[in-house]
DNA sequence: TCTGGGGTCCTAGGACCC
DNA sequence: TCTGGGGTCCTAGGACCC
C-alpha cells in the first residue's frame, strides 16, 4: 500500500499565470488580505531571493520597475482552479482525500515500481493540460515520507513531477538529505530545539532512540518519528466538519469609532453563519475579537475577547450577527486605534440534531429565519456574492464627487485580477 | 503610511466529585 | 502534629499545519 500527495506547484502564482500566458517563466507573487504581505511565490520570484511573508511595502521598489508581477489574493479564483484539479485528482485514483487547498493524497493498492512512477508523471501531464496547473506527486509507504518526496519530485527537474521512495535504500538516502527544519510535523520551535542536540537531518531524527523522542517531544514528535521510520500510522482523514469556524481581517487603516468596528465584524458574522450553512452546521458558542495594532508602539495596546453561550445552538445571520454586536458593545471601549477583529463560531454540531431549549425555542421564529437565510443565500448564488445583506453591515462612504456609496467590506485589494473563470453555467444550480 | 488568515491536536493544571 | 486518593471534565496555552 502505497501514499501519493500531489501537490500543485506555487498554486497562487500559478492560478494568476493560468490566464496571462504573458507572464510565463516571469516571477510572480501574491499578496495577502489588505495587500499586506507576500504569501505565495512563483519558482522565479523564489529565485530572486523574495522571502515568504515579508511585508510588500519592504518590496516597493522591485515592483515598481515590472521585474515582478504583483497580485492581490483572489479566493474566487483559487476556490475554482483548485476545485478543477482536485476534480481530476480524484477521477484518476482510487481512494482520494483533500488535505488542504492545494494538496491531495491518493491511496494506491497493487502497483509495482513502476507503475507507481508512470502513474504520477501521467497524472501531472493530465493535469496541466485539463488545467494549465502543474502539480507535483510523492509516493511512499507513509505520508509523511511522502510529503517529502513531493518536495524532491518539485525541487529536481530530473524527476519529471514524481518521486517515489519505494526502498529501504532510497528512504535513507531521502532521510540523509532532508534538513530537520523541513520535515512535516516539525516546526520552528521543535526544529531548534532538535538541532541544539546536533540532530539536523531527517536520517539523524530517525535515528533517534523512540523514548527519547517520547519523553522530549510527545506523541506528536513519536509519530512523526514512527513515519519517517516506515511505519504508517498518521490516520486516514476522511471528510470531516469543522469544530470551529472563524472569520477575521485586518483593517486597512484603523478604525476608531464602535458603528465602524460594528460593521466590519457584522460582516465576518455573517460569513460564519453562511460558513456554518455550508457544511450543514449549527453552532452553541459565538465569540469576538478585537485587537489593535501591535506594531504601533506608540499608541495604547488593546486586546479584547468575549464569547456567548446560545440557548439554541443556531446558524442564521440574524442570530450570528445580533449575538456579536452585543459582544461588540461588551468589549468595545474608546480611545483605542483597532486594527483587527475575528468572528469565531465553536461548539458545532449538525443542523439536524439542535437540542433546543425549551425556554428559548420560537418554533415560528426560527422557521422564518431559515427561509430568510435560504432566500439571501439563493440570491447571493445567483446575483453575485453580497448582493443581499443585512443592514447593519452597509457601511457608507461619499466618493471623490461627493455622492454617498456603500462599501461592504473595509479590506485593499489594489492588485486583484478579474474572474476569468466565473460562468453563469457554474453558479446556478437551484432548483 | 504599509506588517495575513484559518484551522487542529496535545498537555498541564485547576475544579469538582465521590 | 495533622492535612486521602483517584477519576473526569474543562480550559488556556503551546505547537503544528497550509
Amino acid at each position: 500500500m502505497y501514499y501519493a500527495l500531489a501537490d500543485l506547484d506555487s498554486c497562487y502564482a500559478n492560478a494568476e499565470r493560468c490566464f496571462r500566458p504573458d507572464l510565463k517563466g516571469r516571477p510572480v507573487v501574491v499578496l495577502s488580505n489588505n495587500d499586506g504581505c507576500v504569501i505565495a511565490r512563483s519558482k522565479e520570484a523564489k529565485a530572486l531571493g523574495i522571502p515568504m511573508g515579508i511585508p510588500f511595502y519592504q518590496l516597493q521598489q522591485r515592483f515598481r520597475n515590472g521585474e515582478v508581477a504583483v497580485f492581490s489574493s483572489n479566493y474566487e479564483l483559487i476556490y475554482d482552479m483548485t476545485g478543477r484539479v482536485m476534480k481530476m485528482i480524484s477521477d484518476a485514483a482510487p481512494s482520494f482525500y483533500r488535505y488542504s487547498v492545494d494538496e491531495a493524497f491518493c491511496l494506491l493498492d497493487g502497483m509495482d515500481s513502476q507503475s507507481l512512477k508512470n502513474w504520477g508523471e501521467q497524472l501531472h501531464r493530465r493535469v496541466l493540460q485539463g488545467t494549465g496547473m502543474p502539480i507535483s506527486t510523492g509516493i511512499a509507504q507513509t505520508k509523511t515520507l511522502a510529503k517529502m518526496a513531493s518536495h524532491y519530485a518539485k525541487k529536481y527537474d530530473g524527476y519529471k513531477h514524481c518521486c517515489v521512495i519505494d526502498s529501504e535504500e532510497k528512504r535513507l538516502k531521502a532521510l540523509e538529505l532532508y534538513p530537520i527544519d523541513e520535515v512535516w510535523g516539525i516546526g520552528r520551535r521543535h526544529a531548534a530545539r532538535l538541532q541544539s542536540y546536533g540532530i539536523r537531518t531527517a536520517l539523524d531524527f530517525a535515528l533517534c532512540k523512540r523514548d527519547w523522542i517520547r519523553l522530549n517531544f510527545n506523541v506528536v514528535g513519536t509519530r512523526t518519528w514512527m513515519e519517517l521510520n516506515g511505519i504508517d500510522c498518521v490516520p486516514n482523514e476522511t471528510v470531516v466538519k469543522k469544530k470551529s469556524i472563524c472569520t477575521s481581517r485586518s483593517f486597512d487603516g484603523m478604525l476608531t469609532s464602535i458603528e465602524d468596528v460594528r460593521t466590519q465584524v457584522s460582516n465576518y458574522a455573517a460569513m460564519c453563519a453562511e460558513k456554518l450553512r455550508r457544511q450543514g452546521s449549527v453552532a452553541a458558542t459565538v465569540g469576538l475579537f478585537i485587537d489593535t495594532n501591535h506594531f504601533r508602539e506608540d499608541l495604547p495596546q488593546r486586546c479584547a475577547y468575549d464569547e456567548e453561550r446560545l440557548l439554541t445552538p443556531a446558524n442564521s445571520t440574524a442570530t450570528i450577527v445580533h449575538t456579536t454586536a452585543k459582544l461588540l458593545s461588551r468589549i468595545f471601549r474608546e480611545g483605542y486605534h483597532y486594527k483587527r477583529a475575528g468572528v469565531i463560531v465553536k461548539d458545532i454540531t449538525g443542523a439536524q440534531a439542535i437540542q433546543t431549549n425549551l425556554i428559548d425555542y420560537d418554533a415560528e421564529r426560527h422557521g422564518k429565519l431559515t427561509r430568510l437565510d435560504t432566500a439571501i443565500d439563493c440570491i447571493n448564488k445567483i446575483y453575485g456574492k453580497e448582493t443581499v445583506v443585512i443592514a447593519s453591515r452597509q457601511y457608507k462612504v461619499k466618493d471623490a464627487t461627493g455622492k454617498a456609496k456603500v462599501f461592504a467590506e473595509a479590506v485593499k485589494h489594489d492588485y486583484k485580477s478579474k474572474n476569468p473563470t466565473t460562468r453563469w453555467s457554474d453558479i446556478i444550480t437551484l432548483k
